[in-house]
DNA sequence: TATTATTTCGCAAACGTTTCCGTATTTTAA
DNA sequence: TTAAAATACGGAAACGTTTGCGAAATAATA
């Protein structure tokens, strides 16, 4: 890999300083526009890059954001990021992005080997496995940029994007009760996590609200495994207490109802209605019966994430990210899997 | 962001000097067992994190690569970064990636922006709309690491790794011709891409073995926007010369046909039948009708991508990435859209 | 015992930037 | 005309590693 020129060779071409030909294409007041114009030309002639690792060293940040993610094959998670890009390939950020695939080993250790420095900052997502935070912790002590989305972690004060999972949630049990559901399910990835605890809270506030009372064998935690929660789901609507309405707190564990009801005889929704957190519109409508969904504004959390990120690296003296929640509004859509037309 | 010690501090405490220590801590012969031991465990006391820009500028590499690719919201996609991730983060790599939204201009940017060495190499599958391959070309002549997957450039002299694009069109169409098709689609994305050539020739020579001659009209260039393609395709199956038949050689004009068709009072696959090259095998499984579908190894193909890379990375003197194309076989599974059952 | 090898470590250079200084030249003010 | 100030640039240090080279100290050999 030939490395092209660099800035001792560039200014040995134009036979001036290192110095000069730097305060040239960092456009110092020091230099002459003459000179500036004959450095840039020349430079763009020789086509000089220069070092990014030279550049990090010296000035002690590297241009980089990394991302943490529970899971990459998800809908959600890939609008935010999106989202993400969008601002930060702006501003010349580059993107390092690590998946923790729901292991909260392998977030120690991705959290742990960014702790060095590769990136300016991380926006993360924590695994469902995470209970103890003390890697995280750790990280923001050190008075490292770090900020939550949607799985975030209430113990550590700085800024976290979520949506409102508590309203949304009720509005959604509220929305099945309305349908003439009596017996709710409620499905969910771990009970750690910030948004089942909010979305379960809601859950459990709207049937309150209907007078209902919730059976426990109808709350049900799901496990990493797309089998063996299809199974699951389907000894759940088969048992005895069998539920006539069905929350999902997240996207796959709908896609999971699905095929569960796919060995059943089941009908959605005159058996079975469901509604479901869910980010991928386009597949939403093409499920049969179509999902009722609550969408969360993933591009929108992704950008606004970053925006704040480059609020804080880019402008001179910032203070510490502010120990708030920002909430964006979800949207429920309404659609076949939880009205009956006569 | 207090950086933590450094060598130099770590030295110091130790009263020995950075180069003893940098030795130690990389387990060189010239150091005593005695003093290692006593290295690693004051590094490990203090934390010690070593500043990986200043490695990478006296070692000249990063434990970087970049991965671009023309869309996040794709499960194969998604996928073959799973497969990247899980070999490269084995060898302690990092990742980055980049999205170019099938935008060329975005493409050349970030490749651009590339070549000053911020990564160790690059593994890519191109815009749709690539056609000159200039930077791509000036990339791979100044010696840098570059693989191709899935979306390649045939003009690079470098390892690509794909399918068996052709075959899998071709046993495709020959499954709706078996089928009882006659008058089959074909979807694809744009021309100048290196998979649609193939996969649209294994569509033509399977017309031609069965005897059938190929309608210009039954073979639609989609864009980028959905409801754009979605309207494209309904005309097509509301045309005088409707097909019978429909191959879509990528995953997300198979749901926007679905969507089509839900527009129209088609049935599938009695009125039409449906394949398509996909990889979200869940989704598949819950359209209706299920999707019968070619699927790619896509973690497979990230696999094999990264370990090319790490063996050419990480051990001493390795020739240049071999100018070969490396097929791996896509798998065709049968589902409903395509059969009618009596 | 004298010489040579071997082991174990330190000094200093190097990677490619940016920036703190210092200085020569020109311009402005007194 | 002279002193002060502004302009334009160069020298060198610094960022934190790794590594070539040299040099003690110890061990092995003659």
């Amino acid at each position: 890999m030939s490395t092209g020129v660099n800035l001792k060779e560039l200014a040995a071409e134009l036979k001036l300083s290192p110095s000069t030909v730097s305060r040239a294409l960092n456009d110092s007041y020091e230099i002459s526009e003459a000179t500036k114009k004959k450095v840039v030309s020349m430079a763009e002639k020789l086509n000089y890059q220069p070092n990014p690792f030279a550049r990090s060293l010296r000035e002690n940040k590297s241009k980089t954001i990394a991302v943490v993610m529970p899971e990459r094959m998800s809908s959600f998670f890939s609008k935010v990021i999106d989202g993400i890009e969008e601002v930060t390939h702006q501003h010349g950020y580059h993107l390092l992005i690590y998946s923790t695939h729901e292991d909260v080993e392998r977030e120690k250790k991705i959290v742990n080997l960014l702790m060095n420095g590769r990136a300016d900052a991380i926006v993360m997502s924590v695994s469902s496995q995470t209970s103890d935070i003390s890697h995280l912790a750790r990280l923001h002590e050190r008075g490292f940029p770090l900020i939550f989305f949607d799985r975030i972690c209430d113990n550590i004060p700085t800024t976290k994007f979520i949506t409102n999972d508590y309203e949304s949630a009720f509005e959604g049990t509220k929305h099945l009760i309305q349908q003439g559901c009596k017996k709710i399910a409620f499905l969910m990835l771990s009970k750690e996590l910030s948004i089942t605890k909010e979305r379960y809270r809601g859950y459990l506030d709207a049937l309150k609200a209907a007078g209902l009372s919730p059976t426990p064998s109808l709350q049900v935690t799901c496990a990493h495994e797309e089998e063996k929660n299809i199974e699951a789901i389907r000894t759940l609507l088969l048992s005895e207490d069998r539920p006539d309405g069905l929350l999902s707190s997240v996207e796959k564990l709908a896609l999971a109802t699905y095929h569960a009801v796919k060995r059943t005889d089941i009908k959605i929704p005159e058996d079975l209605k469901i509604i479901s957190f869910f980010s991928n519109l386009s597949i939403a409508g093409l499920l049969t019966p179509a999902l009722t969904t609550i969408t969360q504004p993933a591009f929108t959390i992704g950008e606004e994430c970053a925006k704040l990120l480059m609020k804080k690296l880019t402008k001179p003296r910032q203070p510490d990210l502010p120990n708030q929640v920002i909430s964006l509004p979800s949207k429920l859509t309404i659609r076949s899997s939880t009205v009956v037309y006569n």
